[in-house]
Formats: structure tokens, C-alpha cells, sequence
DNA sequence: CTTTCCTATTGAATCGTTTGAAAGATGGTG
DNA sequence: CACCATCTTTCAAACGATTCAATAGGAAAG
């Protein structure tokens, strides 16, 4: 019977023993000259280029629990998103991942599914493997205050985009919303309607609220009235379309009760969606008889049918800002006092696209009739 | 000056030792009890009620470098994506996480961005952390077989979803896209279009020649003609929203050189939202004048205006058997001859929306008259 | 009285890696 | 030859948890 050259059982990895044993060095030696350790300079050359060899040959990689073990430092950044099939999320998890990569720090991303339990267990979970750093990433649905502020209990920096707690210890970057809301209704302001409706977001919502803030502002600046017959609100279920379906049918209750509006401000791509949606359904073309702006410009709003106008959140720069400021806090960890709490705000951008065009003129950005003619 | 009573700096966490220490007794005793191990029972119930609430006051977390180092189990399962910000690879990792989240295991999701060299980085460091099986989540771009190839030398169980390669030792799950292909033509056909255009995908891509020869065998057995003029291709580029642009200008061509066609028959969704927005351009209305259907049924094709007929694939579905697979495979480790290379094909199904409809009445799925009238 | 069994707890080795201190070489200097 | 400086390599102790084997007190059985 055949036993195998080495007490090591067929299953188990090649260890750091092994190369060691192979190549006839200490496991120290291998160690420092497969890391290149400051001390590496005094191995001699035929060593290094031997050990690399054998190392290689045996296809040895270092094992991250035994490596993080010792050196008490996993490398890792913990990314916590709500939702990971929310656009939104998405390209800000890519700015972050895009910021991470030409650094030391791995992401380890979870998906807690708007859900407490899952995010409560995939917390403990990120504790567990001691990330150096934690990113939330919050849609705008069910943030849960409590949930939240006991991040600071661990000692873990903590940074959270895309969302806001009015009063904690937690440091955040989003977009300025009440800026954003001002520039959304400035725009088809200046476009020339008068007569707008709005769906703003769930009132409990404290971003949602600053949102409005922007536009009561512009609107009181200008004197825009603004009749509670084209004002309606959002609930803000959890549910994944919501804000499409609700976008849907408030816009319908809105257009059966006088749909004389030329304008509409969604809160946000979804929702105007939505809005378009029941346009069309109750025969008004957009923007031609109705323009419908929206907010965010997930990557879809340029994709969708006609194109949407809408105030772009700088998703990918919130992102990487998150980033660097995690990266400053693991590095200042605890000596200088930590800019705890500190809120990025990050302007927001009017992008216009087809969906919104002039009172006056409304054929302007519609589609040019080749082939088929459309009656005036 | 007051020295801290344990030895531990201050910035280091509560560890096994120091419950023990705390608790009075052994740290075997306190693994033993906080694990539940079997033989816990042995122990007075007293003795474990006093651990527990120890552990629970110093808020002690087991490390997860320690326990996994000395357990030789991650507990965890690599997770590849290769874009996370598609939608057809996030409602795959939904179906992935829904179905992983009752186990024992965590996923480690990392996003390859389509990028070989990030591809190989993740994959290095999934090898490291020494994740107990693999998924990688395949969107239809750039599938590098002999990357992919390389992943059976590790010895890591592997599923590939949502693509297949011709010939390896992978095992795949993915939707039967020979049968969409026909299915889709079928759904046309049915609807009384002879008419059809057609933008399949990228010829070099396995997966898309599969759906092709399916649309070929539907339209042999009917003997349905396909100018090449109504015949075209996409090229393929990694570019985010390349089908988009690329649906958009194709058809264009297309309608320029003639456009009788009364049906489009797109290769994904992306593409027929490309598509319907040239027919618009060109001043063809969806689906009066000319039907589109789609392939995928991502979650904008159902929010989309007008909404989109599509051949849906299930994602979900598939996130969950690729994960059936891999716990299957985990725990034969290597006993029976592994299900190596096997093929789940999934079958597809036609959902119709709005944008397709028979050619006979085109205006049976358009949107009511209310208000406005349209013209016939 | 010895043996066996049960209960309750602990000792000590081990997982794979890193690292400060130390130990061998080698050669030059006083 | 003793001493030092400079290279080159290794020893051995961690890191934090788990687990097999062992201890020890008793009770029950033979």
C-alpha cells in the first residue's frame, strides 16, 4: 500500500510548512521573503528566487484566517447594503468598490433585503470578521434609527451613504436634498408651468422631508401656488416597485380630479415612472401635453421611454467619498477626536432629457416624424 | 496611576480568555457551553447560565479567524458576479442569498466588474479565505473559458449560473435558451406577424447561438421567411449599456433600409428598449405599428412604457438551484463521483405585457382614450 | 473492594501565519 | 585572538478558538 510522502492528509492545503519543508528553509524564512518584510533585503538573492519557485510550484496560498489571526488586521471593509436590486444601491456600492480597489482593504459586501433580522445577524456576522471599517449603504426605505445608532457601541468606524440620521453620532454622505428639490421645481419653473403637480415622498421619511423643504422654498420665493388637489404622498412601503405603482395610481387619482396640470415632479425615477405610465394610460403624451421630471437618474431613466428628465445624485462620488472617509477614520482610529457624525452633503444636478420640455413649445424635444405622420 | 486590571490594552476586544477569566471558569468550558456542543449537556445548568450571561455583559463576539483557523470550515460560499450592476445578475443573487440564508453558510459576494485581472484578484482572495464552494454568476458578457477552466484546478466546488461553457468541467445552470428562442418566435408568429425583425446577439457568444437556433428551428417548421435585410447582430462590447445604443442604431438601420417589418423580435431587454425607442424616433408606435419582444424580463421591462413582452428567464430560480447544487456538491466532497458538469436548463416562458400585440388589432393592449382623442 | 458508568470540568495540543529576538556565519579590525 | 559589524537564517512565542483526552468525584453494579 501506497502512503503518502508527507503526513498530510490529501485534502488539506499546501501549507506554509510545506514550502518550508520543500524547499529546505524555516517557515520564518518563506514568511518574511513571500511578503517581502522589511527584513527580506538581508535573504540572499538564489534564496528568495528558490522559495518563490518551490512556492509557486506548489501553488502555495497563504491562508487569510491564520494571517489575520496574527497580525490581529483582516483587511477588510464591511459593506452593509439594504438593497442590493435597488439601482440606487447598486452604483453606489460601485463607487465604492471602484475607491477600494487600488487599496489594502477587500470589501465584504451583505445584502440585509431591507430587513432587521438579516441586518442585525449580518452585522454581528461583519463583527465576527472584524472589519476595520463599516459602510451603510441605506436606500431611502426603513431606516431604522434604533438599529443604527447602536453602530457606535462597536468600535468599529462607521460611515453611512445615501441616507441621513438627524441626530447621531453617525458621520454620512448624501446628496444635498433640499438643494435637490429647489433645482427640480426651479427647472420646470423656468420651463414655464405654472400649474404643477407634485408627489413628494413618505412624510416620516427625514430625507423625504428636506426634499420638500427645496421646493416649498423655490415655490414661496416665486409665489407658486401649489393646490392641495395636485399634491399627493407617497406611504413608503418596503415593497420592491412600490413607488412605480404608487407613482401610478396617486397620478391617476390626481388626473381624475383635475388633470389640468402641464407639469409634474415626482419624488423620485420610479415614481415618475410610474407618473408617465398613467399619462399615457389616461391619453396625455409626455412631455408634450404633461412633462414629468424625476430624481436620482438611476442608469434606466436614459434608457426609458421618452427618456427622463430628472436630479441626478452623484451615486458613484457618494460612493467613493464614503470611502476615503472610512480610510481616514481607520487611520486616525481613535487618536485625534474621530469627525464623528459629520454630514457630507454633495450638490445635486438637474439632467434634462426628454421628458420635460417648455409650456410654449412643447414639440421640442419630441420624437421627428419620419415615415408616419402625426396629426397636430 | 491606575493600571488596567487584565493585561489586554485597551483597544483589543473581549476574547474567550477573558470570559473565562470573568466567568471563573476554563476557556473549554466556556466554548463548549457559548457552541452548544454536544457535550454541553454535561454541564450544570447553572454553570451555563452564569457563562451566558458573562459572554453576554462583556459582549463577547467569537472571532471568526480563530474559529474558522482551528475548525478548518470558512462557513462561507464565494459568490462571483461579474457586474453587479446588472439586473439580471442581482435578481440572481437574490435567489442566491433567499436560498442560502437557512444554511449554515454565508455568501462572500465579490464583483468582477468584467474585468479579467479583478476576476483573478477575487478569485485569489476567495481561495484564500478558503470559501467552501464557488458560484459565479455569469452575465452574457465575456465569459473567458480558460479562466473559467482554471477554477476546477482548485479544488472548490464550482457553479457556473447563467451561462454555460460548451465543453468543461463546470457544472452550469442556466435557462434552456434554445427553447426561448423558439418560444419567442412562436409568440410572434402567433400573433399573426410574417413581418419579423430580428436582433440577436453576438455570434462568438455561445449562449446567444443556442437562442438563435432555436428562432431558426420555429421558423423552419412554419417556413416563416427572414430577409437578411430584417437580420442583424450585435457586436458585443462590454460597455455597460451597450445593447441599449447598439438596439437603438441597429434598428434604425433597419428601418431605414425598409421598414415594413410589423414585429421585432430583440435579443435581450436592453435591447428591445433600444429598439422601441428608434420605432419612436422614426414615429412607429409600440405595439400599434409594430410589436417588440424582449428576452431576460428584467424588472424595468415591466415598468417600462409600454410595458414589455418578454421571454422571461428565472433568475431566482436559478440563484436557488445553483445553490442546491453547491451544498450538494460540499457535502459529498468528493465520495460519489461528483455531478461534474452537468447542465440544469431551466425552461423559459413568454409573459406578455403591452408591447406586442396581433397584427390584426393593434390596438388591443394600448392605452385607453380617456381625455385626449387620438386619431385612428 | 473493584469496576464501570455518569456527571462536570479542565489541560494541552492544534490550526497556519507572523515577528521580535537570537543565533550562526563571514570577514574585517585592533 | 578577541571583538565587532554585517549578512543570513531560524527559534519560539504568540494570535483566538476548538476538541480530544484526561481528571476527579461520586454512585451504582458486580
Amino acid at each position: 500500500m501506497a502512503i503518502p510522502k508527507e503526513g498530510k492528509n490529501s485534502f488539506s492545503r499546501t501549507t506554509l510548512a510545506d514550502v518550508a519543508r520543500e524547499s529546505g528553509f524555516s517557515p520564518s524564512t518563506i514568511s518574511i521573503v513571500l511578503n517581502e518584510a522589511p527584513i527580506s533585503k538581508y535573504v540572499a538573492a538564489k534564496t528568495k528566487e528558490h522559495i518563490r519557485a518551490v512556492a509557486k510550484r506548489l501553488d502555495y496560498r497563504p491562508d487569510a484566517f491564520g494571517r489575520s489571526l496574527r497580525k490581529r488586521r483582516s483587511h477588510t471593509i464591511g459593506v452593509m447594503i439594504f438593497d442590493i436590486s435597488d439601482p440606487f444601491c447598486t452604483l453606489i456600492l460601485q463607487g465604492i468598490e471602484k475607491h477600494l480597489h487600488p487599496t489594502e482593504f477587500l470589501p465584504f459586501i451583505v445584502d440585509a433585503h431591507n430587513q432587521r433580522e438579516q441586518f442585525e445577524r449580518y452585522l454581528a456576522m461583519l463583527l465576527e470578521y472584524r472589519v476595520e471599517g463599516l459602510i451603510v449603504v441605506a436606500n431611502w426605505l426603513f431606516i431604522d434609527i434604533e438599529t443604527l445608532s447602536e453602530l457606535e457601541r462597536h468600535r468599529v468606524p462607521t460611515v453611512l451613504v445615501g441616507s441621513e440620521m438627524r441626530s447621531g453620532p453617525l458621520g454620512s454622505v448624501l446628496v444635498n436634498n433640499e438643494q435637490g428639490g429647489y433645482l427640480a421645481l426651479q427647472h420646470l419653473y423656468s420651463l414655464g408651468h405654472r400649474k404643477i403637480a407634485f408627489i413628494r415622498g413618505p412624510r416620516p421619511l427625514w430625507d423625504s422631508s428636506r426634499r420638500w423643504d427645496g421646493v416649498l422654498r423655490f415655490a414661496s420665493e416665486v409665489g407658486l401656488k401649489m393646490p392641495k388637489k395636485w399634491v399627493v404622498e407617497l406611504t413608503g412601503s418596503s415593497e420592491s416597485n412600490s413607488s412605480f405603482d404608487e407613482g401610478r395610481t396617486l397620478t391617476r387619482a390626481m388626473l381624475e380630479r383635475d388633470p389640468d396640470f402641464t407639469a409634474l415632479l415626482a419624488f423620485d425615477d420610479l415614481t415618475a415612472f410610474g407618473a408617465i405610465r398613467a399619462l399615457r394610460t389616461f391619453g396625455r403624451r409626455v412631455p408634450d401635453d404633461c412633462s414629468v421630471l424625476g430624481f436620482d437618474d438611476v442608469p434606466y431613466a436614459a434608457l426609458y421611454n421618452p427618456s427622463l428628465s430628472t436630479v441626478r445624485q452623484p451615486m458613484e462620488k457618494m460612493g467613493s467619498i464614503a470611502v476615503e472617509r472610512i480610510l481616514h477614520e481607520i487611520q486616525q482610529a481613535g487618536e485625534i477626536a474621530r469627525s464623528k457624525g459629520r454630514v457630507d452633503l454633495l450638490p445635486p444636478e438637474v439632467v434634462q432629457r426628454e421628458s420635460t420640455a417648455s409650456v410654449g413649445q412643447p414639440g421640442k424635444n419630441s420624437p421627428k416624424n419620419h415615415g408616419k405622420k402625426r396629426l397636430p
